[in-house]
DNA sequence: TAATCTTTTGCAACTGAGTGTCATCTGGCA
DNA sequence: TGCCAGATGACACTCAGTTGCAAAAGATTA
């Protein structure tokens, strides 16, 4: 790994606490949903969490899952991510900022972040006339053979 | 306009010879839908296109356009572009490749292109044993009031 | 130009992802 | 433990896009 792109460090913060804070009640579904987010490596989507909610409580709702996405993703709890030809899929916010390399095969994401390019990205707005509140860098490839 | 970014100059390739020779049928719904994205200059949806190809044939359908839009984007004929929280927009391809600026206040797009960017795009994917088919760079932002 | 044979169309029914409604339930505090 | 605003599950609905199908219209040939 050299200077141009290094892998973020996951970590994993307490937003159990952060939301009790802001006056949102610590449900049962919400519990779980929190739990599945912090343990996973990867960025399921609302279909795959509710998927894994059922293993833990079978009552819980689709519903829920998308409403819960929803309000964690206005916390800055979250990230959603639409990458194309799919549904979102999200990941627990609190790490470094980063982008995303997406294999096309098996639908793996990849994180990485280059200091570089998210310099470029602010001289080019500047010189258009924009101040930018967010961007979305998206690499879709194939694993190299050789 | 510095080297960092460089607004490409849009071309307009004849597609109708193209899709004919490619065994396709050149219908009338399809010649009009092909007219307005060669003479647009923004990023129109699927429901916007219906609405300039009602005006010169009222008797158009909305799948048609979706159909049309699909076929002609297997045929690289245009680009479609999915912007955050919005159907998918067209432009048509030929030109030189470029990214895109969001303006989150009006929904105009602003292409850019740096040369800078792509490259260092091919040096991370490499790194991470990528080869890149395709990328997605959007800088979602707003003018700067100064 | 007409006959033929596909391809394409318009329409309407459908799909998938996500949202809204509402009666019921429950977390958290008194 | 009782209360009650906020949250839930069930389900109807929306929105963007796709699909099935009978009718229409390109292209090719006669």
């Amino acid at each position: 790994m050299t200077k141009t792109a290094t892998k973020p460090v996951p970590r994993k913060p307490d937003y159990e606490k952060a939301l009790r804070k802001a006056g949102i009640r610590i449900t049962r579904p919400r519990k779980i949903i929190l739990n599945i987010l912090g343990e996973t490596e990867d960025h399921p989507d609302a279909l795959e969490i509710f998927r894994r909610a059922e293993q833990i409580d079978k009552s819980i709702s689709l519903s829920t899952v998308y409403r819960t996405m929803k309000l964690l993703e206005e916390m800055g709890a979250i990230h959603r991510h639409a990458f194309e030809g799919g549904p979102s899929r999200f990941e627990q916010a609190g790490g470094d900022h980063h982008d995303h390399l997406i294999d096309m095969d098996t639908g793996d994401v990849i994180e990485f972040r280059s200091d570089r390019i998210e310099q470029l990205q602010q001289e080019i707005a500047r010189q258009l006339g924009y101040d930018i509140v967010h961007h979305r860098l998206e690499l879709y490839g194939r694993r190299r053979k050789d």
